[in-house]
DNA sequence: TATGAAAAATTGGTTAACCAGATTGGTTTA
DNA sequence: TAAACCAATCTGGTTAACCAATTTTTCATA
């Protein structure tokens, strides 16, 4: 059998034409939920792809709760109904790789919440880790240094203290993506230091009040720019 | 050496280790971004686990963007900055497992935008897609028979229509988590079938005149039973 | 001494072999 | 007849061997 090494795109093409030969494995066969999927090896010599491919695949469509493997007994279809597994097939299969716009549109979204929630549920501890991070952001800022790690910090800070851990690990998961693209658009413009101290400073400010209105406002002036920048691109 | 099957959880939290380790390795041996790893070989020698283990956390690290490997060559730390990596570590080894609260929340907080999203932007073809899913959902419905599955396609199919390619993401993640504790708490109630036709057929219908503050108000509406639901519990 | 080509070592990616637990079918026994 | 047991087989998980691209080293040559 001859050997390629696949890029990371490749690598997902491959993923997603498993994915549909599953999904029609499947509806072929009229397998229930909680049936089990024939055996790996079977599928990869079904499908003509390596085992390790076909692995790959299902701990992906595990991820999505679509499959369940269990140890040394099989692979089997989830207990979610073949309807919704079709409809989340279909739905993972026309997923696009996400852009600027909609990662922007989204991190204004969450983050207009957590910092709600961090004014309502901040612990004391929590305060202190965010005034931390506040402190650090303004040392850099008044020596002219850049700052970008640790405005970053500040509002994963406050996702912290928002504790909802589901809304924390999509913080997570935007983060680098927005960094990159951050650097990639050139969107932090540097010498705007005094007034970003302001706004991070009133933020803080509204969160150590528990003032969950007043917190939304401040988070919406800081995004201003970033809003406006985004839809006028 | 010894072979042993973990489950998920130790899995999971060998992984944590292991990111200690390397966020550690890192520090003490102050490598900057763009610096070489040593090889999971060495790694996996040093931390005394298994090459594949190394592998597998390495790549966890990748998806969170903070390291990035190159076939045949090494794999490197990313140009996000120290401060920033050992944060963004930080918070990953915080991560909890999701509760329903938290999913919940969550929920409320992506569909209210999902739907507002939807309202401005949807296409003759997003609208058509969603009402065929509302279509099954009443057929089911009025058939007495269980519709949890058509219920979640129309939502998704909303999802789809709000053109923003991380919220849809997003939605997809928690989809199956929250079916599985919809199912473990007999969060459905079977004996609201008109009602809740209704509050869909609202929906679409604000939806199909992009009444954006409407489409907001019906879904409002609509979540009114779990919001309470999940906050009293 | 500087340079360039070639070979050796190193790397992440890939495949194949192996492991132990789970399943299954047939046989035996109460 | 049915229940209990055992061995052969099948399963996903794991490890080790292998591959080819890359990087580093070496050494002959200008």
């Amino acid at each position: 059998m001859k050997l390629e090494i696949l890029t990371k795109n490749d690598h997902q093409q491959l993923h997603n034409e498993i994915i549909a030969k599953i999904r029609d494995l499947i509806n072929n066969k009229n397998l229930e939920p909680g049936d089990k999927l024939p055996s790996e090896r079977m599928l990869s010599e079904r499908f003509e792809v390596s085992r390790g491919n076909v692995r790959e695949t299902i701990q992906k469509l595990e991820f999505y709760g679509i499959l369940k493997s269990k140890p040394q007994s099989g692979t089997f279809v989830a207990d979610i109904g073949l309807v919704a597994m079709n409809g989340m097939i279909d739905d993972i299969l026309a997923l696009e790789d996400p852009d600027f716009k909609s990662l922007v549109e989204t991190r204004i979204l969450l983050e207009l919440k957590t910092v709600r929630l961090a004014a309502k549920r901040r612990t004391n501890d929590d305060l202190e880790k965010i005034e931390t991070a506040l402190e650090s952001y303004k040392k850099k800022v008044l020596n002219n240094e850049d700052a970008v790690q640790e405005d970053l910090l500040f509002h994963l800070a406050i996702a912290q203290a928002c504790r909802n851990s589901t809304i924390n690990r999509m913080m997570l998961i935007i983060t680098p993506e927005i960094i990159n693209n951050f650097e990639k658009y050139h969107v932090c413009d540097k010498n705007q230091g005094p007034k970003r101290i302001k706004e991070h400073q009133d933020i803080f400010n509204a969160i150590k009040d528990q003032n969950t209105q007043k917190a939304k406002e401040m988070m919406k002036v800081h995004f201003n720019e970033l809003y406006k920048y985004c839809y006028n691109i």
